[in-house]
DNA sequence: ACATTATATCGAAATTTTTGAATGCGAGGT
DNA sequence: ACCTCGCATTCAAAAATTTCGATATAATGT
């Protein structure tokens, strides 16, 4: 259950093209937040606003360095969201219709 | 470009637990909107609002027969945003750094 | 010390999402 | 013909998200 509600927080975060993009832009390695902004149209705080909400929900991390905050994608939490929508998009031994997670499953 | 709002619309589907584990029961199989709805505290206006949601993005699929509706995962969208996730982390050849989909990307 | 630069945070407005009650509608059963 | 069942749609209210301007902060250069 807890699964699901930190798996809906990603997807949830990377419900928004821009931060789709940005994710997709840090594939490549580290970049700092003007970088990312010099690629969009969007005030600085509302970038400021997305890449808060994208280490929030653990994809992205951040490191200061000087004046600089330096992004880059959370390998590990990267894994456990592609096994996540594995997960639910396979009919694997975990799921939720094997009983696991909800009482019963009186499927057809 | 296009992808990016394509897949941002599911991934913003995904963005709560119960859509979630609605996929993940649908990976059994087949299953009518009565079954789903047994499993969750909500009422049936706000299930069929969901499921709504869940075949707009194309991710599920909905058959009639009878008085009852059918939904199942559609496969090839399936395949479409796990690939998409996987481009997005990880280094390919079309990323947006590699200078498809965005003019520059003067990387540190 | 002062100005500048990079980024975060606050506040407020606009928009979107979520929910259930009420209602509509088609399919079967009697 | 009438009733019931499964599901969709409409409506309105509540809650959450998104955006930018203004302001704060912290580091760096002169």
């Amino acid at each position: 259950m807890e699964d699901y509600v930190e798996g809906a927080k990603i997807f949830k975060t990377l419900g928004d093209p821009k931060r789709v993009m940005i994710v997709d832009m840090l594939s490549c390695g580290e970049l700092c937040a003007c970088m990312i902004l010099d690629k969009f149209e969007m005030s600085q705080s509302t970038l400021s606003y997305h890449m808060n909400l994208l280490c929030k929900c653990g994809l992205v991390k951040a490191r200061n360095k000087g004046k600089w905050t330096y992004y880059s994608q959370n390998a590990e939490v990267v894994k456990e969201i592609e096994q996540l929508l594995h997960n639910i998009t396979s009919d694997t031994e975990d799921c939720i219709c094997k009983g696991n997670n909800i009482d019963t499953c009186d499927a057809i």
